[in-house]
DNA sequence: ATGAAAGCGCTAACAT
DNA sequence: ATGTTAGCGCTTTCAT
């Protein structure tokens, strides 16, 4: 059997509390007896029982991130991958642990969440926010179990912590990118118009445009779109327009990957006479045939500021709640590369 | 405080004993009881507290999954999301958490994956081949501590268990294909030589090549590539020789992207004069300019079969160690699409 | 500054 | 078929 506390406590001539307390380091104890403790503790290759401290004082010393299992596609992009990264990374320093898992019912059975809630396995826990139900965030909130928001619905919502990219800064910075570059007409190609990240990046984008003074024409913007072909099509009719743009922010790389190749088709020089940048900063973008400007956003901190927020609700519970806004940067490809016309 | 089993006990008017037999489907309960205690636990809505029940047997239902936080590069490829969630899924269908930690040792301290060990958080382990230190397998199999590992050194070894990929029947696969529309000299371009999955997919190479009757040709394989651009002008080499290949197998998507650009820049015409064959089946493959044919493997089935495997030896100690290796497919595309010369 | 003892919620012998 | 009891390893109050 493993060496217990108890162990310890007898090759030191202590008693077990006192062991306890050199652990947790708490009460006074000498620094005699202290040191004595800990060589003790060295010798005999003591690790103490987690699932008994836990047990014991009620805290698992764990947190879980809820991930989405049936849309894997979701978490294409390495998002997914750098954000776990990211949370786990600030769970260890500061000796949690993170569970992983989904949220699918099981026919009349407790919800995975809540039986690790209260099968007190987690402190708190993460959740994207295409997984956050208002009927789950409602449970946690009547517990007054810590949580925090990967993404957000509407930042007037204070009764909740998130964090998030700040995609109408992102969208606000394309634009700003392009017009730097001296383009000035441009179209914005995106998908859902029903998330939120969308609706952010086009306020932003919209911002953009009217900053740099030109006017926001609805007939630039096309949502919907999913993929390159669908993204091909709408550009190759956008190219053929009158007043045709000359760039375009594009909400995915898929999309933009479309955007160059109608370019390319309807034989219009990219960057020379179509500037695009896109979101999101994959692969995709910096491997394409010309390379293309795309906005970054450091996902590992994202998963980072995520779990420290949650930390410090689990262990300081008055705690107001915080949100947080990750500010994207632009990554200047090709795609873009053309001589400024400013000034 | 939470309903425990001694209220469920007393409302039901039973021992405590026999709620946890009727929770644990142990021994023999009169069905009338168990009916009752049944409606008594949904009535009371009460939740088992799992940290006393791990604490009481000593199992915490749970196992972890270790990364690798530094190199993020090694799970871009969507292979870790999808093993992820074949893993979670796995663990979920029989009842266990899944808990993810890097093993990157804080000076001083005790390694994580030892800590969940010891600490008794967890009851198993995977563990990808990039992480699996001689030493770690040495101490888990010590400890008789069930493990399965993601990827494996050499098929010799049977006194652990294991899940792969069968890279050598993807090389193998690869060539047949390849030979099939009538590509007759293959090359093939990997990167670093010391990794056992790319030795694997060089051996299926060579034994395609062979078992199509033709020669395996040194001077047609190119190792420690990296990247784009180390492919674009390896491959705009061997276009360059007397003897130049008309196919190219590739070790991965970037190096498949280089051999495209190759081939475009030599003005080789992909199919028709050159064909071009990846492993990993990811965007970057689908979404190239010329769609390029890649060798796909289930990575989510990958994952389950890790966990099910662990899951068996957690369950069932004495089970012998287990090797699994999945077979790859290949998704025909573009770049390998033309008219076979067989026949 | 340290020890004794109770108890966290559940399981598993042992009784009956 | 069910109840009684001890105990899993640790923390924490209460003594001293």
């Amino acid at each position: 059997m493993a060496v217990t506390i108890k162990d310890v406590a007898q090759a030191a001539g202590v008693s077990a509390s006192t062991v306890s307390r050199v652990l947790n380091n708490k009460g006074v104890i000498s620094e005699e007896t202290r040191k004595r403790i800990w060589d003790t503790m060295k010798e005999l290759e003591y690790v103490p029982n987690d699932v008994a401290r836990s047990f014991a004082n009620g805290s698992a010393r764990a947190f879980a991130l809820v991930i989405d299992v049936v849309d894997v596609r979701a978490y294409a992009n390495n998002f997914f991958n750098n954000t776990v990264f990211g949370i786990e990374t600030a769970a260890h320093e500061n000796g949690y642990n993170l569970m992983i898992t989904n949220e699918k019912s099981v026919e009349d059975e407790i919800s995975p969440v809540q039986k690790l809630v209260l099968g007190k396995k987690i402190d708190g826990i993460v959740i994207p926010i295409s997984m956050a139900d208002e009927s789950l965030l409602e449970k946690l909130n009547d517990l007054g179990f810590p949580s925090v928001i990967l993404g957000h619905l509407d930042e007037g919502r204070t009764e909740t912590s998130w964090v998030d990219i700040n995609n109408t800064q992102g969208g606000a910075l394309a634009v700003r990118h392009l017009i730097k570059k001296g383009y000035r007409n441009i179209a914005f190609l995106y998908g859902n118009d029903k998330e939120q990240f969308n609706q952010d990046r086009l306020t932003g984008f919209s911002r953009g445009v009217s900053a740099g003074g030109m006017d926001v024409k609805q007939e630039l913007i096309c949502h919907g779109l999913s993929g390159v072909e669908d993204s091909r099509e709408c550009v190759l009719g956008l190219l053929r327009q009158e007043d045709r743009p000359d760039a375009v922010v594009c909400g995915d790389d898929r999309l933009a990957l479309g955007a160059l190749r109608a370019a390319k088709a309807a034989g219009v020089a990219v960057p020379r006479d179509f500037g695009i940048v896109s979101f999101d900063n994959t692969p995709l973008t910096e491997l394409a045939d010309i390379p293309i400007t795309s906005l970054d956003v450091d996902t590992f901190e994202l998963g980072r500021q995520a779990a420290e927020i949650l930390i410090q609700q689990i262990e300081e519970p008055e705690t107001s709640f915080r949100q947080v806004l990750l500010s994207t940067k632009i990554i200047g490809r090709a795609s873009t590369e053309r001589e400024s016309e400013e000034e």
